[in-house]
DNA sequence: CCAAAAACAGGTATTTATACCTATTCACTA
DNA sequence: TAGTGAATAGGTATAAATACCTGTTTTTGG
C-alpha cells in the first residue's frame, strides 16, 4: 500500500550527486526518478515528459546553461508556479537567516545546509511529502526574524532590487562604472546611484564589501 | 588474494561524506575504514591508532576545529611527512591551475574536482593505491604550466610573497591603502606598491579582481 | 487610480585607486 | 661574493570610486 516517495534531484556536482542518490536508494520507500546537472534544464525536462516527482532536493548553487542563469531561487519560484503540487527541499551551503527566509517566501517547503546529517534529508523528505513541508528549528527562527522585519516599517531588511544585482554582477567582473553605463546604455551617474545604494543596503564600505556579498549571498558565481 | 582497499575520508559536510560513503560502499574492493569532519583531528585519530588507509580522500575546504585553523593544504603536507605510505587525493571545488600544481607539490598524490565523475574517483583511488599516484590530464596539464613556470627564468608565474598574502588579506576585509599603512606600519607607498604587484600577478584589473582571486585561492575565507 | 518604489540623470567635491617610474635595504643563495 | 628577489619608500599623474545633494520618469502594487 505505501507507495515510494517520487524524488527529484537539481545538483550540478555530479560525485555530490551520486552520493545522495545512493543515500536515498538505501532507504526503502524512496525513488529517485528525475536528475539534472543545472536549473534551466529542469523545466525542460519536466515539460517533455519526464516523470514528476513527489520531492524535488535543489542545490542553490547552480551553474549555468550556456548562457542562460538560472539560480536555485528563480527554479523555486518556476517550479511552484508551474506544478504547485511538487515539494522543494532546498540544499544549500548557506545558513544566512536572510538567504534562508528569502528561499522559503520563494516558494521552498523545506532549507537543509549540506552539512545536516543524512537523517535530516530523510525526515525533510518524508515531512513534505506527507505533511507538505519541512521547517526545522533553523528554518523557524529564520522565518520569525524575517517575518519581524517585514512588519516593522523600519527599513532593516536588504532586498537588493534587480537593476542592483546587474549592476552588482558587472561590477565583480572587474568593469568600471563607466564601462557599466556603456554596457547597460545608462548614465555612468545611474551606475554610481545604484552602487551607492548598493553600498548602504549591504553596509559595505567599498567594491571589495560589493563583491564578497555577491560571492556570500550567490549573486555571482565563482566559476 | 585481492585485499581490500582501506580509505579514508576527510570531508566537513556530513551530507557529502555519506554520501561518498555510500558510493565507495557500493563497489567491490573498497572499504572505507576512516572518517574524520575536519583536519585536525585526523592526525589526532591516527596516532591514537585510529585504522590506517591505503588512501586518504582530503576535502580541500575544511573548517576550522575550535580556534585551530588546519586547511587541506596544510594536512596534506603533515600526512605526507608523517605518514609517507599513505596515498593522498585531493578533493576539491576549485579548478584553478595553479592551485592545483601547488596541492601536488604540497604531496597529494592526485587531484579531483567535486564535480568530476564517480567513476573518476575509483579510477583515482585505485591508481593511487597501485601506481602510487592519479594524474589526470587537467591536473597534469596545470603540474606542466607550473614545472614550466619555474624552470624558465621569465617572470610568467605568479607565486605571491607573504606580505601580499597579507596585504591582499586586509584589502578583502575592506581597509583602504592608507589604514593597511596603519596597521602594518608602513607607508602608503609600500601598500600601493604590493598592491600593483597584485594586480599584475593575479591578471587583476582593479580590486574587484583581486577579492575574486583571494576567494578561489583560498588566501581569505569567506566565513 | 494613486502612492511608493525603482530606475533614471545631473552636479560638486573629496577620497581612493591605479599607472609608471626610480631607488634603497635586507636576506638568501648559487 | 655577486646576484636575486622581497620589502621598503618616494614622486607624478590620471582614473575611478565615494559622499552628498537634487530632481524626473517609469514601473509596480494596493
Amino acid at each position: 500500500m505505501n507507495e515510494k516517495i517520487k524524488i527529484g534531484l537539481v545538483e550540478d556536482q555530479a560525485l555530490f550527486r551520486t552520493g545522495i542518490k545512493a543515500i536515498l536508494s538505501s532507504w526503502p520507500g524512496f525513488e529517485v526518478v528525475f536528475e539534472s546537472a543545472d536549473g534551466y534544464s529542469v523545466i525542460e525536462k519536466l515539460k517533455q515528459g519526464a516523470p514528476m516527482p513527489d520531492v524535488m532536493l535543489v542545490d542553490l548553487s547552480l551553474p549555468p546553461n550556456g548562457d542562460i542563469e538560472y539560480t536555485g531561487e528563480q527554479l523555486t519560484v518556476e517550479l511552484t508556479r508551474l506544478y504547485p503540487d511538487l515539494r522543494i527541499i532546498i540544499l544549500s551551503v548557506h545558513d544566512d537567516e536572510n538567504f534562508i527566509a528569502r528561499l522559503i517566501e520563494s516558494g521552498a517547503h523545506g532549507y537543509l545546509v549540506k552539512d545536516c546529517d543524512p537523517q535530516e534529508v530523510h525526515d525533510a523528505i518524508v515531512a513534505a511529502h506527507t505533511k507538505g513541508s519541512y521547517i526545522n528549528e533553523r528554518t523557524l527562527r529564520a522565518i520569525q526574524k524575517n517575518m519581524g522585519k517585514k512588519q516593522k516599517p523600519i527599513k532593516t531588511e536588504i532586498e537588493i532590487t534587480k537593476r542592483e544585482i546587474e549592476i552588482l554582477q558587472l561590477t565583480c567582473q572587474q568593469y568600471t562604472a563607466d564601462e557599466i553605463a556603456d554596457k547597460l546604455f545608462i548614465s555612468v551617474k545611474t551606475v554610481n546611484g545604484h552602487r551607492n545604494n548598493l553600498l548602504q543596503k549591504t553596509g559595505s564600505k567599498n567594491v571589495t564589501g560589493l563583491v564578497i556579498y555577491a560571492i556570500k549571498n550567490q549573486i555571482v558565481n565563482l566559476a
